[in-house]
DNA sequence: CGGAGATAGTTGCAATTGCTATTAAATTGT
DNA sequence: ACAATTTAATAGCAATTGCAACTATCTCCG
C-alpha cells in the first residue's frame, strides 16, 4: 500500500542512512580522536600519510575523496602541529608535497589505540561487515570524480 | 602479510568508505537540488516534514540524526523560503512546532523528480541494495544517541 | 621563442555539523 | 508555593565541505 509520495520518504532512499551512518560512527570516534587532540578529517589526512609518507594535494584528496580546498586548512593545521612538512616540489613548483614528520610518525604508534577502542563500535557479524566493506567500496567504484 | 599498523589503512576500516559514500551520493544531488535552490539538508529536512507535518525542533532532530544548533538556521533558512512555518507550542512554550506551508506542499508535487533522477546513480543489483540498506539500519539501529 | 591552454594549489563564500554555554519554560519534590 | 532540576531551543565557536574565482607554473604547439 504506498501511495506517488513514497520514493520520497526517508527510509525509501539508500542516500539518507548512508548519511546518517557516516556522521554516527565519526560521532563516536570523537571521545578517542580527542585524546589526540585530532578531528576525524585529520585522522584519516594522517592515516592516508602514513600509508604513503609522502603525496602531493591533488594525490591525497583522490584517495580521501577531498578537494583541495578543503584539504588545504586541513594541511596547514596538521603542519602548525608539527606532524608534516609543506614543501613545494623542485621538480615542479606547482606540486606542494606532504611529508611525515619524526613527529608525524610517533603519533602513529599512540594512534593504534584508536581503531583498537572503535572495533567495539559497530556491532555487526564479521561476515556483515565484510559484505557492507564491499557494498561500499561497489558505490564508490562506480562514482566517477 | 600484515604489519602491526595495518589496522591504521583507510582501507582496514568501515568508517572510511561510510563517510567517502555518504559524500560522493550527496554530491551527486546537488544538480538536482539546485534546480529547487535547495541543499541536501534541506532536503532531507523537508521529506521528514512531508512525512509528518508538523513536528518540534527536537523530533525532527531524531528523525534526521540533527542537532539542535544544527537545525535551528536550517529551518530558518526554509521559513524565510516560505516552505514551513514556525511557531512556539500554545501547550509547552519550549516546544517550537514547525509546519508545512502550502508553497511546501507545492515542493513536493516538483521534488517528485529528484528520486527519479537520482535512482539511476547508484549501480547495484536491487538486492544489493536492499542488503546494503539493512545493513545500514542495523548499524544505526545499535548506535544509541 | 611566446602565447594558449592545462594543471596545482589557495582563497573566499555559504552551508553544515557537533559541542558548549545560555535562556526560557515546565516539572518535581519538599 | 517555590527552589532545584530537567527540557527545548538558540547563539557562539571551530572545523568541514564543495564550489568558483584566482594565481602561479608548466606544457604544447605554431
Amino acid at each position: 500500500m504506498g501511495d506517488k509520495y513514497d520514493c520520497l520518504k526517508l527510509k525509501s532512499q539508500l542516500c539518507f542512512p548512508l548519511y546518517a551512518c557516516s556522521k554516527e560512527i565519526i560521532r563516536k570516534y570523537k571521545p578517542f580522536l580527542d585524546k589526540f587532540d585530532l578531528t576525524y578529517t585529520q585522522y584519516i589526512t594522517m592515516m592516508a600519510l602514513w600509508e604513503n609518507e609522502s603525496m602531493n594535494v591533488r594525490e591525497l584528496g583522490l584517495v580521501l575523496f577531498l578537494d583541495s580546498g578543503t584539504l588545504t586548512p586541513v594541511l596547514k593545521k596538521l603542519e602548525s602541529k608539527g606532524y608534516l612538512e609543506r614543501k613545494r616540489s623542485k621538480e615542479d613548483e606547482r606540486n606542494l608535497i606532504v611529508t611525515v614528520t619524526e613527529k608525524g610518525w610517533k603519533l602513529r604508534e599512540e594512534a593504534l589505540s584508536i581503531p583498537e577502542s572503535m572495533s567495539s563500535c559497530v556491532n555487526l557479524e564479521p561476515e556483515e561487515a565484510s559484505e557492507l566493506y564491499r557494498l561500499l567500496y561497489k558505490v564508490l567504484g562506480t562514482q566517477a570524480r
